[in-house]
DNA sequence: CATGTAGTTCAAAAAAACTTGAACACTGTC
DNA sequence: GACAGTGTTCAAGTTTTTTTGAACTACATG
């Protein structure tokens, strides 16, 4: 029973409720971000742009979720960072405007991009470090025992380099082929 | 100081005290927990086990760690159950010993196992229902909206299905060959 | 330059996640 | 059966993360 009352043509008066599949939608997304570490909120905002075709400004999505211009105005900066969402600016409005990025692939590097990589770097100080404590180490036994350890670890932090680069290619091999729906 | 007047080889008396470089290696999977989703404490255990040739009994975990008898309880178990230690009984000995795996395939299979996999699992009932709830739509134009956005949803589900097989492949691709540790 | 709109910041409040430890359950011994 | 050694459970406490909202910056307009 929304959208009765609206006037015809105008797209600025759009649905200000939202559909069930919308809150469907919506709630998968905050669960999902919350799985890979990332704010519901962050969530809510993405799954929202995504279900709509139209851009939606700030204040929409807070009218939308009901959520607070705080956590609207941070999630859609880091959005935006990550590459999940774009803005863009209808000529001759002041407002900035959101767009989900649909692009599995896009999304997929952006995270990995702004997550994985920076965690990757961090690691090899963090080896280094530890390479140096095992090297002042006096006991021969302990120090073989660590300078093991350290190989395993430099060993890893190899193959997870190597592996970032296969994902981001695997994912978006035929980025948008939803022919059967069958199930 | 139970066990003093025990065993003749007393292979219980190993250090109590964690080395720096442990500290380090301990902290680093601390943090590596963190990122993934999982409990710090978790990747404090892991890491002491990772650092040690011989198992370490539950008490000895606590002792060296500092932690609570539940958080080391629930840890071991979660760690065993996600496959990344395992246990051990050494004969006569009522006490359960633990081991760290450390072969990175075996690490990401389980954490994939236990923890995408039943996400993705999930995603299948929870695009069930979004689905039931477009085809209640009246509107042919808003239905058409739904229906494109559960399609790009399904595609996304596929293509993280057919992902998970690749990265259990890649990595552990030429596990443990660590010769030039020249970094 | 006063006003209104758009958006950011950040300290404090709220919520979520994690840890603790005392009570409990199980098992083998005397 | 009472006891001692091992390990689990979970309500309550602690810590960390997230959200809120009021104050603030920026900027265009009259």
């Amino acid at each position: 029973m929304p959208a009765l009352t609206l006037t015809p043509k105008d797209s600025s008066k759009q649905v200000l409720i939202l559909d069930e599949w919308e809150l469907g939608v919506i709630d998968l997304f905050l669960n999902a971000a919350n799985s890979i570490g990332l704010p519901r909120s962050y969530g809510q905002i993405y799954g929202l742009l995504f279900c709509r075709d139209q851009s939606l400004s700030m204040d929409e999505v807070i009218k939308l979720l009901g959520i607070s211009k705080g956590s609207a105005s941070q999630g859609l900066r880091s959005l935006r960072q990550l590459g999940a969402i774009s803005s863009v600016f209808e000529p001759g409005d002041r407002k900035e405007r959101f767009v989900a990025e649909i692009r599995l692939r896009k999304l997929v590097g952006g995270f990995l991009r702004e997550q994985a990589d920076p965690h990757l770097d961090k690691g090899v100080g963090r080896l280094k470090q530890i390479k140096s404590l095992v090297n002042d180490l006096e006991d021969m036994d302990a120090r073989k025992r660590g300078v093991r350890r350290h190989e395993i670890l430099s060993g890893w932090h190899r193959q997870m380099s190597r592996l970032l680069p296969w994902v981001k290619m695997i994912v978006g091999k035929s980025d948008r082929l939803p022919q059967k729906s069958s199930d």
